[in-house]
DNA sequence: TAAAACACGTGACTC
DNA sequence: TGAGTCACGTGTTTT
């Protein structure tokens, strides 16, 4: 019985280390490392080698301990962070604060991707494109007024915007917002445009057409209309007059 | 000795939860709620109550790390669905992996804000601001530019655009990217400028007057410049020439 | 009481 | 080897 009731140093250094399930424990394991305990291993003889073994686990069990702790600490450090970044997140368990960074993450993904979108760059292709709310690409900002979506991507050049605001003009239709970026000659102009509902506008896809019509001759003078920008807003097709 | 040895169930069932740690080892520990283990408590007598407690026990001990299981698994489910939205942060551990976040929501923030100011919304305060790169506030593009960062918000008119066109053009400054809001009448536009950084350039803050003035001009007609925008163009004191 | 959340020390594994 | 990370079961505290 006495083999299993090791006292002395031996028992107290283990005891700070084991966990406190331990307290009040008479029998006390020994590390695995060590593949029989000292005390049962050979004979009486307590040599300064066995017990430097001994020492050798203390330090390496103590450092291994120490640097988990350290490593929790890191963890923990970044959570603080993540928890003092993400707001009204403060007060909230491990799990419940990562998903509410994972919804954070995503919902900042999903603002710059349509942002993004709307910042384009300009590429060496001629395009134009016309979309209205009916197509879902769009948000419907009230039941009275017609959003459309425009953008195109052509050579740059002076009367650009000049002659793209009397086309505008010339359909009744209203800039909402612009979104202009230039690059080495070449311009991406994305517009959003608003029209009165009213009951003159018979057809909408008619309206489409004039405006893909209009963005065309605005952005490809040479290849659709060979007139001057006067010319191009006397040939508009008004389909509101 | 035997006592020391419990067999059967207990030790069993015991081992299928204890860490590996004590693999090979003769003696087993017992769970610290229980003051004395069965075995060497009291008489040989296996009282059916005495096994319940310990049963109870068992179960409390099972449900214990069952649970605690759940929630690690909760919070590294988390963790990888973090790891696999963050770019390029896969076989990171957990605390690279954290950093990452935080830098990634960082700089999601970062850009949202700074989109957030180009798209602000038209007010109904007149306002003209200019900052050019060395404030901190752009960053340089090249060595070779300058970049200029110009806001105002003002009442919406016809002839506004052609006459910023204008204005800019009379202190050749190129028009990179524009961001314009129109809401009720009044109009937001951000705009970013880039400048030759010629060694005509003298002074750089005395083209940020200059365009500033002329942005005033613009921008509020009525009270700054009593003349046209053609006199505007004329009042110029142009740096470049 | 009971369940949830957290810190801890440890064994296993990798580089 | 040694230093590092991870999952695990446990003790403690909080709710």
């Amino acid at each position: 019985m006495e083999k299993c009731i090791p006292s002395g140093r031996v028992q107290e250094t283990h005891r700070t280390q084991f966990p406190s399930m331990y307290k009040g424990c008479l029998i006390l394991p020994w590390p695995a490392h060590v593949t029989s305990p000292w005390f049962v291993r050979g004979t009486t003889s307590s040599s300064s080698m066995e017990e430097s073994v001994e020492a050798r686990a203390i330090t390496t069990s103590s450092s291994h301990s120490q640097a988990e702790k350290r490593r929790r600490e890191r963890i923990n450090a970044h959570l603080s962070t993540l928890r003092h970044l993400i707001p009204s997140a403060s007060k909230m368990d491990k799990a419940s604060l990562l998903g509410a960074v994972i919804d954070h993450v995503k919902d900042l993904k999903r603002k710059a991707f349509e942002l993004g979108q709307s910042l384009i760059m300009p590429t060496e292709v001629d395009e134009v494109t016309v979309e209205c709310n009916e197509n879902g690409n769009n948000k419907i900002k009230n039941k009275e007024s017609i959003i459309i979506r425009v953008s195109f991507c052509c050579n740059d050049r002076p009367e650009l915007f000049a002659d793209l605001s009397q086309a505008l003009d010339s359909l009744q239709l209203r800039t909402v917002r612009a979104d202009i970026v230039t690059l080495g000659g070449r311009v991406r102009n994305v517009l959003i445009l608003s029209a009165k509902d009213s009951e003159e506008i018979v057809c909408l896809s008619s309206l489409k057409d004039s405006l893909k019509a209009v963005l065309g001759w605005v952005a490809l003078p040479r290849m659709s209309s060979p007139g001057t920008s006067t010319n191009k807003k006397q040939c508009v097709s008004n389909p509101f007059t």
